[in-house]
DNA sequence: GTGAAAGCGCTAACAC
DNA sequence: GTGTTAGCGCTTTCAC
């Protein structure tokens, strides 16, 4: 048995005893001087046929694709799994379905060649960035991603300036880095390891700039570097930072690596708070409890999402970015853990 | 300034000197009885004005989209953050961005009317389900979704028969459960209490069967149904039944279940294993760790998701999918808490 | 070995 | 108020 060839507007057209055109104007509700009579034929016909326009067809016509790109570009397969980009993507495609707008996720390796990508993208009205990777990576992407000539909205970028046409959509970062490190300042500790992903990602460097800013006096301030995406391997740096030298305070780039460090901490007797201060980053629910309950900051992470939608559908109904820039606020969440 | 208009097979054919026909054979690299010399000169054209093809206009000719639907139909806007879904996820896209497809995610409220996403699934070549509510209910779905014709893959689905040209991938839950449940049996408890998501979910019931295969003799087995994406409810949900009734073991259908319940459990005094005994289902890195090391069900869902992919590009090649049914093993994980 | 031409299904300008 | 028609950019058959 084969399947009945789909109805297209000629075959409704006829059904109904109308011309295409009409049809047409009746499936996008352009009912402007038209006969009750008429549009109410031609939705009958197209219920009975059970009509959906052919959207390449309209596509091709139109060049609107309602579709958003998101482009993940990362190393690591599992990228989609990371708790903070979890979010950001749960609010994203939420909020454009409401609009009707569908989410076309795309990963691309940092190493792999870029054409196969950006000939993909051509079919989506608008691309959204998530990079990690060093600053001239980050700038060349943009810029290439650019010269599709769509709308570009960036996620947890820090650039200045931005290009025209490009939206960078982000958290306060850097405050949140504040209020740690003014706690940590506060509670008169000044021996800090910050511990963070080996991979530049500029939302992290943003967390660090705030925490000197919070610690102001910087008395000793380490940094170790972690293979993120290896959770063994995160073990064994920490464990061989630690049997080197004990930091009166650790401060982790995310709530993923504070629950490691404190795991780490353990196996050397040490206990958090008593011993040594912990903090972490980005507080979603997704990460699951750590005891003692973490001091970190509460991401806006699924808010992120949404309004980089709103934005996204405003931007390609009215021809031009509203703002270049927005950024969400972050909230300090007091815990036992500093 | 405005944009130079992208060029088409046109440009570059009149730019190479050739007819669009060829140029098109160039593009797709059907260079069949073909002088090398007009290659090369088609190559440099292409190379020389940045050509690249029109999606839609391709979709249109040959109605192949390129491109995967998935679609979740759940009534909560996170549904894309549970760590199951996003590690399916993540593999999904993965490795259908290997294989030159795209993933064109789609949220479906399960109130929502289906009319118009069914009509936004049209431009994809096949789609993927993931499903929750009442078996019902999920059935109805699947009947209108296989309406458009479409092959049809659903996760985590249990389903008899199998429709026509419908997949299902799924883990082993009923496996999982009945270690869980031969473990608990082995220690000769007896009274469980099963926490579990209030919203039906097939595997949540194939993790409870497996349950009770492995209890065999079932002495008190009763079941705790919680509003899952409320953390708040759930720990009311479960100091309210400990204060009723404290039971020997906790059979949580999660990992993040299990964690509240070992929270629940220390707000009235009790430890655990020593004093009851919990486990947890699926293991994913993403869910943090939790103290004690919890017993738990190692769950290959970023694997699910891969080889989901796999099965769908076989599918469109082949024309039919090679198996109606895969189901992954689990792998039992022996912690602490039970 | 290469080209001409039909047509995929739709929208919108224009004619009636 | 409704219909005619010209493409959008591509693939593919068939003719040369």
């Amino acid at each position: 048995m084969t399947r009945a060839r789909a109805p297209t507007l000629h075959t409704v057209a006829r059904a109904a005893g109308v011309s295409t055109a009409i049809v047409s104007r009746v499936v996008n509700g352009h009912y402007h001087g038209m006969s009750a009579a008429t549009r109410a034929r031609v939705e009958a016909a197209v219920d009975r046929l059970g009509y959906f326009p052919n959207r390449a067809a309209r596509s091709l016509r139109t060049s609107r694709h309602h579709r958003i790109a998101l482009i993940a570009v990362d190393s690591s397969p599992e990228f989609l799994a990371d708790p903070f980009t979890t979010y950001v993507v749960a609010g994203l495609s939420n909020a454009l379905s409401e609009q009707d707008y569908g989410l076309l996720v795309q990963r691309l390796n940092r190493r792999a060649p870029l054409d196969m990508l950006l000939m993909r993208a051509q079919d989506a009205d608008a691309i959204t960035l998530f990079m990690s990777g060093p600053q001239d990576e980050r700038l060349v992407l943009i810029t290439r991603f650019r010269e599709l000539g769509l709308p570009l909205l960036v996620f947890q970028e820090t650039l200045a300036p931005i290009p025209d046409d490009v939206c960078v959509v982000r958290q306060d970062d850097r405050a949140g880095g504040r209020w740690l490190g003014e706690r940590i300042r506060g509670l008169g500790l000044s021996d800090v390891l910050a511990v963070v992903p080996e991979l530049a990602w500029p939302a992290i460097e943003a967390r660090l700039a705030g925490l000197r800013d919070g610690l102001d006096e910087p008395g000793s301030l380490t940094i170790l570097k972690v293979a993120e995406t290896d959770m063994q391997a995160v073990s064994t740096a920490l464990d061989r930072q630690l049997a080197a030298h004990v930091p009166e305070a650790i401060f982790a780039s995310n709530d993923q690596l504070a629950a490691q460090s404190i795991g780490a901490l353990a196996r050397i007797g040490r206990e958090v708070p008593a011993d040594v201060r912990v903090s972490g980053f980005n507080c979603l629910p997704i990460t699951g409890t750590v005891h003692p309950p973490l001091t970190t900051i509460r991401s806006p992470a699924f808010a992120l999402g949404t309004r980089a939608a709103d934005l996204l559908v405003r931007r390609l109904a009215e021809g031009r970015f509203e703002t270049k820039e927005l950024v969400l606020p972050v909230e300090p969440q007091a815990g036992q853990s500093l």
